[in-house]
DNA sequence: TCTGGGGTCCTAGGACCC
DNA sequence: TCTGGGGTCCTAGGACCC
């Protein structure tokens, strides 16, 4: 098909972990619509989980910022309205949303709970032309789900992503290749999609400051300093990107990490830590159907040094205490003692489980290990995950599982992309 | 004062082999 | 005694996204 023009729609929900809260407020009967006031979605900072997640445009209004200290939004705003995150209401608001999407195009793919790219391409004669769809499939979402979408048009996702951001909310706009130089290249090149916080002065250093100033900069001085992602930004900031919507290459890991309301300081805690975060990865990756070769885990001192360890393993695995045993090995060696704030565990480098190989060593075992863990995940699964767990958990205070479905702060975020 | 969690990709250096 | 380059694998860390 060459060339033929693709349309891409980007669907981005408005302030949505927000949004959502309100909707759901509303429809239980509360009076205020707390999108009107200076409100927002964040942590618990007793848990030392204190931070902005979502926030209203009004709450925007006094420079309150995702990701800051919910601390330091309350002194921007000292009436600040706060509400704990609800993800299994996002999973239904951003499944009930999907499914409306589907109506329009066999071909999405959902970016993040609360982004979706849709291929219009050749949908015309079912919905019309692409700006009246789009505005049917905003107005729709707006009447039947409750919340409002900025949805971005274009020929490519880079250029429908960075349309969706512009003016907010419940708008549609379009960012066309012949609209880059208008509409992209005077914006700052901070706003650019992959531009972050350690790219934007590297740039700002070599007289960069709008997405047109990095359009027209030299390629290969770009290369120089910033390696291949100089190349990709510099396409972006000229509007070309072409990969297809969907068609996801399927997952590369599985991690759990959690900040922990205390600091571990001493190894036996620390280990209950990585084995309720391991149950969690390795029931995880069953469910996925892989097996991993690579075992990771990641530590974050009390003063907030970060740093990690790996370890390749002699054959895959899904075994939660192959995985554990391997997770304790590399945290012992790597443990220097200080105060530990938060702990992850992430398997790597996975494989499809049909394509297992059994050690040439000791198959007898793996096989006894796999019937152990699908029976644990089956009662699990069938009665909770509270009907069974493992004895160093009892009187101990911490979850015998960490993160997923089981964690009531934050149910089911990681099991849906 | 307080600072989340889930990911992907890239780079650089060292080990090891031919 | 002194002299290579590739190529691949592994590890640690950093940058970016939502």
């Amino acid at each position: 098909m060459a060339g033929e023009k693709k349309i891409v729609f980007h669907i981005d929900v408005n302030s949505a972990y927000l949004s959502w809260e309100a909707v759901d407020q509303l429809q239980h009967g509360a009076s205020l619509d707390i999108r009107t006031i200076p409100a927002v979605v964040g942590g618990n900072p007793e848990k030392r989980h204190g931070i902005v997640l979502a926030k209203s445009i009004p709450a925007k209004k006094y420079q309150i910022k995702t990701g800051e200290t919910l601390y330091a939004a309350r002194l921007k705003c000292p009436g600040l309205a706060i509400f704990p995150p609800r993800y299994d209401l996002y999973i239904r608001c951003s499944e009930a949303m999907l499914a409306l999407l589907r109506e329009y195009s066999p071909s999405l793919q959902r970016y993040s709970i609360d982004e979706v790219f849709l291929d219009y391409t050749n949908m015309e004669d079912h919905f019309g032309d692409p700006l009246k769809a789009a505005h049917q499939i905003k107005d729709r979402i707006h009447r039947e789900l409750g919340f409002t979408v900025n949805i971005g048009v274009s020929n490519n996702k880079l250029l429908a992503k960075m349309a969706s951001d512009f003016a907010k909310p419940d708008q549609v706009h379009t960012l066309f290749p012949a609209e880059v130089p208008e509409k992209l290249w005077p914006l700052p090149v901070e706003d650019l999609f992959m531009v972050g916080r350690a790219t934007a002065p590297k740039l700002h250093r070599l007289g960069i400051y709008t997405i047109g100033d990095l359009a027209r900069a030299d390629p290969a001085l770009l290369k120089k300093r910033l390696k291949s992602h100089g190349i990709l930004i510099w396409n972006y900031a000229n509007g070309k990107e072409d990969s297809p919507v969907g068609d996801f290459p399927g997952i590369k890991s599985v991690g759990n990490s959690s900040t922990i309301a205390f600091d571990v300081e001493d190894r036996k805690t620390a280990h209950m830590f990585l084995l309720s975060l391991t149950e969690m990865v390795a029931m995880r990756l069953r469910n996925a159907g892989y097996l991993a070769r690579l075992v990771a885990v990641s530590l974050k001192s009390k003063e907030f040094f970060s740093y990690s360890h790996q370890r390749k393993l002699y054959s895959a695995t899904d075994s939660t205490n192959q995985i554990y045993g391997t997770a304790v090995s590399i945290f012992d060696e790597m443990w220097k003692g200080e105060p530990l704030r938060a702990i992850g565990v992430r398997a790597g480098d996975l494989v499809e489980n049909s394509r297992q190989q059994l050690s040439l060593f000791d198959p007898g075992n793996l096989l006894k290990q796999q019937a152990i863990d699908a029976a644990v995940d089956k009662i699990r699964n069938k009665y909770g995950s509270n009907m069974i767990m493992r004895a160093v958990f009892l009187h101990s205070g911490i979850k015998p599982l960490t993160g997923g479905v089981w964690e009531e702060d934050y149910p089911m975020m990681s099991n849906i992309l």
